[in-house]
DNA sequence: TCTGGGGTCCTAGGACCC
DNA sequence: TCTGGGGTCCTAGGACCC
C-alpha cells in the first residue's frame, strides 16, 4: 500500500466523463438506455454536427463533429435529441462536488472532465481503491459513467484514463511509459494535433517514443518552446500543480453563431452582433467581470476567418458598449462578401468590483484634485482650518457643476 | 447535403521607448 | 548620414482541446 504514495511523488486522478451529454440524457430518460444515441445541432440551421453520441452509435462509426446525415447514413436507427446545456452543466456541478468531498485539490478542466490530487490521503485508502469509489459514487449518485486514470502527474492521468473506457480505472506509473506509452503514434498524444503530427512524421518521428528521444534543437526549431514540452512529457515529466482556482480566473468570454444562411444584409448583421454584444455582457455580468479588450470574428462563406480585436479606453461592460466597438470593428474590416458566422470576444478582463473601487477611490478624487474649485477650497482650508468649508461632495449633494 | 461553439496558449511583427 | 540593441505593448492568427 506504502508504494502508491512514493515520499517525493504525487498522486493524480483524471476524472473523465464518458460521452458526457448522451449519458446525461440516458440519466434523465432510461428509456434512452442501450440505444445508439447522438446530441446533435439541428441541421436546418446548419448546424447539424454530432456533439457527442453514445458507445452504441460509436459502434457504427458515429463520431464527434461529423454531420448528422453522414452519422444517419453509417447508422439509419440513430436517435438524435438537441443539448439541453443547463441540465449538463447541473449535471458537471453535481459530479464535481463529489470529487472535492474527497479532496480541496480538484482542477474542473472543462464541464466533463477534471484534476483531483489525492498525495497523501492514505486514510482514504489505496489510490485504486479511491478511483473506484469516487467512480461508483458518480455513478450511484448521478446515473453517469466515467473513467478515471492514476498517475504521478496530469499528463500521464489524463492519457491513462483514455486507455479503458467506459467505466475503466487505470495506473500509468513512470516504470510503464515504454511499454504503455512510446509505442503509440504521436497524434494519440495528447497535445498533438493533426498540424504537429505532420511535421514531426516529416522529421521521421512516428510513435511518442520516437518523440521522448527527439532531439532538443530540432524540436525547438519545429515547435518552439511546445516542442520542448512535448518531448518532456513523453518522458512521463509534467511538473503543472493540481490548480483549484485556474477555474476562478477567466480569460477571455465570447459568443459566436454560424447563420442559418450566409448574408450580406447590414440589418440583419447589425441585429445578430446586437445580441451576440447582449449575451456576452450578460455572461460577463455573471462573471462580474468588465472588459479592456474588444474583438470580432467574421466567417466567410469560403470558411475563411479573420478576428480582428482593438484595446478599449477604459472597461466595456454594457451590452451597447460591446455592440458599438464590435459593429465600428466589423465596418472597419468586413470585405463586403456575405458572412456565414460572425463571434464577438471581451478579454483583458477585470475584476468589476475592483474596477468601481478604483473608480471611487482614484479616478473621482483624482479628477476633483483637478478642478479648479477643489484647489480654491484646499488653499481656504490651509488658512481657515478645515470645519470652515464644507463641500456640496462632502454634504451629500451632487457636486457642484464645473462650468456653474 | 459537409464541417459548432466555447475556450487557452503561443508566436511573430510592428510601434514605440530608452 | 548612418545607425545599436533591448524591452514592452498591441494585434492577428495558428494550433489545440473538449
Amino acid at each position: 500500500m506504502k508504494a502508491f504514495y512514493p515520499k517525493n511523488g504525487r498522486v493524480i486522478l483524471h476524472v473523465d466523463m464518458n460521452s458526457f451529454f448522451a449519458s446525461v440524457e440516458m440519466a434523465e430518460n432510461p428509456a434512452l438506455k442501450g440505444k445508439p444515441l447522438a446530441v446533435a445541432g439541428n441541421p436546418k440551421e446548419r448546424k447539424g454536427i454530432i456533439v457527442t453520441c453514445s458507445y452504441e452509435a460509436r459502434k457504427f462509426g458515429v463520431k464527434t463533429t461529423m454531420p448528422v446525415w453522414e452519422a444517419k447514413k453509417r447508422c439509419p436507427d440513430l436517435l438524435i435529441v438537441p443539448p439541453r446545456f443547463d441540465l449538463y452543466k447541473k449535471a458537471s456541478a453535481e459530479m464535481f462536488s463529489i470529487l472535492r468531498a474527497y479532496s480541496p485539490l480538484v482542477e474542473p478542466v472543462s464541464i466533463d472532465e477534471g484534476y483531483v490530487d489525492i498525495t497523501g490521503l492514505e486514510e482514504l485508502g489505496t489510490p485504486p481503491a479511491i478511483a473506484e469509489s469516487i467512480q461508483q459514487q458518480i455513478l450511484a449518485e448521478l446515473d453517469l459513467p466515467s473513467s478515471i486514470g492514476i498517475a504521478p502527474n496530469k499528463f500521464l492521468a489524463k492519457t491513462a484514463s483514455d486507455m479503458k473506457k467506459p467505466m475503466g480505472i487505470t495506473i500509468l506509473r513512470k516504470r510503464d511509459i515504454p511499454r504503455l506509452l512510446w509505442p503509440r503514434p504521436l497524434i494519440e498524444m495528447h497535445g498533438v494535433g493533426g498540424k504537429t503530427a505532420e511535421k514531426l512524421n516529416g522529421c521521421g518521428l512516428f510513435t511518442i517514443g520516437d518523440l521522448a528521444h527527439a532531439d532538443d534543437f530540432l524540436l525547438k526549431q519545429l515547435l518552439g518552446i511546445r516542442g520542448i514540452r512535448l518531448k518532456e512529457r513523453a518522458n512521463g515529466r509534467d511538473p503543472r500543480p493540481v490548480d483549484p482556482e485556474s477555474v476562478n480566473v477567466t480569460k477571455s468570454v465570447g459568443r459566436m453563431v454560424t447563420l442559418s444562411k450566409d448574408t450580406g444584409d447590414e440589418h440583419q448583421i447589425d441585429a445578430v452582433l446586437k445580441k451576440l454584444a447582449d449575451e456576452t455582457a450578460e455572461r460577463m455580468r455573471k462573471k462580474e467581470v468588465a472588459a479592456t479588450n474588444v474583438g470580432i470574428m467574421i466567417r466567410y462563406a469560403d470558411r475563411k476567418t479573420v478576428t480582428r480585436s482593438k484595446k478599449s479606453g477604459g472597461p466595456v461592460e454594457s451590452g451597447d458598449a460591446l455592440f458599438q466597438a464590435a459593429r465600428t470593428l466589423f465596418i472597419r474590416n468586413w470585405n463586403g462578401q456575405p458572412v456565414r458566422l460572425l463571434g464577438i470576444t471581451a478579454s483583458g478582463l477585470t475584476d468589476r468590483k475592483a474596477e468601481a473601487e478604483q473608480l471611487s477611490l482614484f479616478s473621482y478624487e483624482e479628477a476633483a484634485k483637478k478642478e479648479p474649485l477643489y484647489e480654491a477650497i484646499s488653499r481656504l482650508r490651509k488658512k481657515f482650518g478645515e470645519q470652515i468649508i464644507q463641500t456640496g461632495r462632502e454634504a451629500g449633494k451632487r457636486p457642484p457643476d464645473p462650468r456653474g
